[in-house]
DNA sequence: TCCGTATACTTGAGTCGTCAACCACTCCAG
DNA sequence: CTGGAGTGGTTGACGACTCAAGTATACGGA
C-alpha cells in the first residue's frame, strides 16, 4: 500500500508544528475540536473513539493527558451511570482557539499549495469512501 | 485532518490480516517486497528507511524481528564499511511469496471494490503529491 | 424478579515507532 | 596526512496505541 504512505510524513509534519507551538498532539486538538462542536461541549468516550478513529482505551489515556492539563474535565451522565462525559473546559476551548490559526494555517499550506480547489473535492470524496463501511466496519464521518 | 483519517482504518484492516495468516507486519512485507525488487535482493539500511517512510532507528528495530524470524540476513558493504545491507533471505523470499496472494486480494477487496479504476489513478495521483518535497522535505516515491 | 447479554469504561502488558545521543567510517580541504 | 564535516547505523528512553481482560451498569425477556 505505497498509495497511503504519504499520508505518513504529511500527518508528522502537522503533528510536530502543533506539539512545537502549543504543547498539543494531533488527537489532542483533534479532542478539543469534537468536544466544541458537540452539544454542550460534551461528548461520551465511545463517541470520541469513533470521531478520533481510535479504541476507547486510547481515548482513556488521551483524556487523562488532557484532563491533567486542565483542558476537559469530567461529568456524570444522569441517565446512565456507566458513562462518563468528556467536557472541554473554559481553558480547553481557548486553547483551541489559540491553536486553531495556525493548524489550519499550516494545513493550508500542506494541501492548498499542492491541490486546487477542485482536486481538494475530489480527493476528499474519494478518501471518504474509504472509512465508509465495508462490509461490517464501524461507520465514521470521513 | 479528518481527510487522512480514513487511512488508519485501512491500514490496521490490512495489518491484522496479514499478521493473522502470515505473522508479518504491513512493514514486514513492505520491506520484504522492497527487497524482493531490488537488486541482488539487498538493501542498505538508509534506502529501506526512505523506503518504508521510517526513520532508521525504526528500520534498525524492523530488521531485527526480521532476521530473528530468519526472513532477511546482514550483508556488508565491500567499498564501503559504515553499510550493513539487508538481503532478503531464502526463507524470506518464500514468505513473501506465500503472503502475497492474500495481501494482494485483500488490497482490492478494500479498493477495487470502492472505486474503478479511472478512480484509483486519480487518487494515486493527488496522494502521490502528497509526499513529494513541499519545501525542504525528503523526496520519496509515492 | 432475576438472569444473561450488551454497553461504557479502565487497566496491565506489550508493540511499534520516535528522538536524541552516540560510535564508526568516509572523504575532502588545507 | 590529518582534522573536520557528512553519512550509515545502533541504542536508551519514552510516547502513543492496541489487545485482552476485568469492572460496573443497563436492559430485555423467561
Amino acid at each position: 500500500m505505497r498509495l497511503l504512505r504519504g499520508h505518513a510524513a504529511t500527518t508528522r509534519a502537522l503533528n510536530a508544528d502543533l506539539v512545537a507551538s502549543h504543547g498539543l498532539t494531533i488527537n489532542d486538538y483533534e479532542t478539543l475540536l469534537l468536544l466544541a462542536r458537540a452539544e454542550d461541549g460534551r461528548l461520551r468516550r465511545v463517541d470520541l473513539a469513533e470521531g478520533l478513529l481510535l479504541t476507547p482505551s486510547g481515548v482513556t489515556r488521551l483524556l487523562n493527558g488532557l484532563e491533567a492539563a486542565g483542558l476537559v474535565g469530567k461529568a456524570e451522565c444522569p441517565g446512565d451511570a456507566r458513562v462518563t462525559y468528556a467536557v472541554l473546559t473554559e481553558a480547553g476551548r481557548e486553547k483551541l482557539e489559540e491553536a486553531s490559526p495556525g493548524h489550519l494555517a499550516a494545513i493550508r499550506t500542506l494541501f492548498e499549495e499542492r491541490f486546487s480547489p477542485a482536486e481538494l473535492d475530489v480527493l476528499a470524496g474519494l478518501l471518504a469512501r474509504l472509512s465508509e463501511a465495508g462490509e461490517d466496519e464501524e461507520t465514521c464521518s470521513a
